[in-house]
DNA sequence: TAACCATGTCATGTT
DNA sequence: TCAACATGACATGGT
């Protein structure tokens, strides 16, 4: 999902105005208006504090767990490594840490690395890797990393004797020194060894003799079977805390100082951390070594190869391209059409009549839609980012930026219920497929994403470059324009509801707003009244003060008072008065 | 089975 | 003039 930072303080009401203003005016703001919304977002800001807390919790009995774990360990003197004080916590190790189990056969201990090491890079080799590695910018050579299925490593297992020897040589060796401070350096400035993109091979565990404990344990609170059926997806997918999360591994970074922890582990063996894949710069150093992936049993790209039949005729064709748009052909083409293709049905070069469909209900498109059902780890992953991974990563990025609008009901949050979605998803992908099925019955030589999606320039010189024959034409056509028009109907619906929203949100302030004068009304009302009363009440009491040339006081019937703006009170008969509005 | 909903498609008008 | 877009109306399929 694409999300997009909003600064934190609240928009003023000139920044919403400019907001609607972009938005009536159809400016992507690259998000839908729900992300401007203040109550919107306050509603996100609480789940993610609601969130953070939760994973606060999580982290916390990771803690407890990973003492339980330290609990059960113990220093063995001679080897310098911990190991499980019971015997059924080493049996458990054994037997239950599936996910690495095949690679603790060939696996090697961090001495036999070492030692191998000490082999490959003779001294002056090393005198110049030395040189090279006190230059800073020069960054260490990752090539002391050897693949674990390295022919030599499986092939010349080395005499445990002579490791010590070796492992004195190499911390003897300038380099070596060189390496140690340079680890010193970066534990110094990142609080923890840092493994490096390197580190992402599978099997480097081996290369912390210390740590298989803990494999042992994430393979306790996680079922092998579990991560092996979904690491694939966590590595796409799934951030690295929520991967730790799932996998229960303990944060070693949060109970430990990095010194402690290299002591600990690696005593007198610093080099080897700093050797091995513990260089780069990225973060958690015990939680990517439980994500490393073990190779899954079955590549879910190669599920493509178990399908019942081969739907993809020649080049692998991107079947779910864009599960979120549906740039499927109208197989139920309404009678009237006045589009090309269909003009083209009476010579039966071209065309899909309603017929076409039914027929081919029961086409590789459908059996998509099965094929979803028997594979779902393929096809139930999130779409977009399914697809994506089903492309080159070029392809797939330059899809990603093509299409960088999130789907409304994802981006505000309202999502419907799933099964909606993966119902529509499912007829959606099963639809694209009857329609790439179709481009691919005339033979087209473009993905239904381009024609679709390319600008009339690049898709008139697309074409050009092809020579497409009459049916051929009116079907990249009709494509084009159905994807197009589909969208739009996306977008008009879109905006259909966000102005019944709007227009909902509206009547409620001017509900409100009413609410709010009717009170104001009738608190002036009884204002009104009360002035008018001491008005009357002063008037009487002014009138009844004045008295004529025989000291009679004036009548009311007779006489009024009347001011004028500069604040002078006349006596007026009211006949005369009357008589002056005559006149 | 009817009602409802979501979505795709077409025709037509607008930009 | 044409492409792209907007939208009402209708069809279809699922619940």
């Amino acid at each position: 999902m694409m999300e997009i930072e909003l600064p934190k303080m609240h928009p003023s009401q000139q920044d919403m105005d400019l907001i609607d203003i972009l938005w009536r005016q159809d400016v992507d703001l690259g998000a839908g208006r729900e992300v401007f919304d203040f109550s919107y977002r306050q509603k996100e800001v609480e789940l993610r504090l609601q969130r953070e807390k939760e994973e606060e919790k999580q982290q916390q009995r990771q803690r407890e767990q990973e003492k339980a774990l330290l609990a059960q360990l113990q220093l063995d003197e001679e080897t310098g490594e911990f190991v499980p004080r019971s015997a059924p916590l080493a049996h458990t190790n054994a037997t239950q840490n599936g996910a690495f189990a095949g690679q603790d056969g060939d696996a090697m201990s961090f001495d036999e690395c070492m030692q191998l090491l000490a082999e490959t890079f003779p001294l002056d080799a090393a005198a110049e890797s030395a040189s090279s590695c006190l230059d800073a910018s020069v960054p260490p050579s990752t090539d002391l990393m050897m693949p674990p299925d390295n022919p030599a490593f499986t092939h010349n297992p080395l005499p445990p004797g002579s490791l010590d020897q070796a492992w004195m040589e190499l911390l003897s060796l300038p380099e070596v020194q060189c390496l140690n401070i340079q680890m010193q350096e970066s534990l110094d400035m990142d609080g923890f060894m840092k493994p490096s993109t390197e580190a992402q091979d599978p099997n480097y565990s081996q290369y912390l003799p210390g740590m298989d404990h803990l494999s042992s344990v994430q393979t306790e609170v996680c079922p092998p079977e579990y991560i092996n059926t979904y690491n694939g997806s966590f590595n796409t997918t799934v951030s690295p805390n929520l991967s730790q999360m799932s996998l229960n591994v303990p944060d070693v970074r949060a109970e430990f100082r990095p010194e402690e922890f290299n002591e600990l582990f690696y005593p007198a063996m610093e080099v080897k951390v700093n050797s091995g894949p513990f260089t780069s710069d990225e973060g958690n150093t015990v939680s990517q070594l439980v994500e490393i992936p073990s190779d899954p049993p079955v590549n879910p790209m190669d599920l493509h190869s178990f399908s019942p039949g081969s739907f993809s005729s020649g080049k692998p064709e991107p079947l779910s391209e864009f599960p979120d748009s549906d740039s499927g052909l109208s197989l139920d083409a309404s009678p009237h059409t006045s589009s090309p293709g269909q003009s083209l049905n009476g010579d039966g070069s071209f065309g899909f009549s309603d017929s076409d469909s039914e027929e081919m209900d029961g086409s590789p498109g459908d059996m998509e839609s099965d094929y979803a059902e028997i594979f779902p780890l393929v096809y139930l992953t999130d779409g977009a980012q399914g697809s994506l991974s089903e492309k080159p990563p070029a392809e797939a990025l330059k899809m990603k930026a093509k299409n960088p609008k999130i789907e409304p009901a994802e981006a505000s949050g309202h999502s419907k219920p799933p099964f909606t979605k993966d119902k529509q998803k499912k007829r959606s992908e099963a639809r694209l497929s009857r329609d790439e099925q179709r481009a691919k019955a005339l033979q087209i030589p473009f993905t239904v994403d381009k024609i679709i999606n390319l600008p009339v320039d690049d898709f008139n010189e697309m074409m050009s470059k092809h020579q497409l024959n009459e049916a051929q034409l009116a079907l990249v056509r009709d494509i084009r324009r159905r994807g197009k028009n589909k969208v739009a109907a996306q977008n008009c619906r879109k905006r259909k509801m966000e102005n019944i929203v709007g227009l909902e949100y509206e009547l409620d302030s001017l509900k409100e707003e009413k609410e709010r004068l009717m009170k104001e009304k009738s608190k002036r009302s009884t204002s009104l009244k009360e002035m008018k009363e001491q008005l009357s009440t002063l008037y009487h009491e002014v009138f009844s003060m004045l008295r004529d040339e025989h000291d009679k006081p004036f009548s009311p019937n007779e006489y009024s008072l009347q001011h004028t703006a500069d604040g002078t009170v006349f006596l007026v008969p009211r006949l005369k008065k009357t008589l002056v509005n005559n006149n």
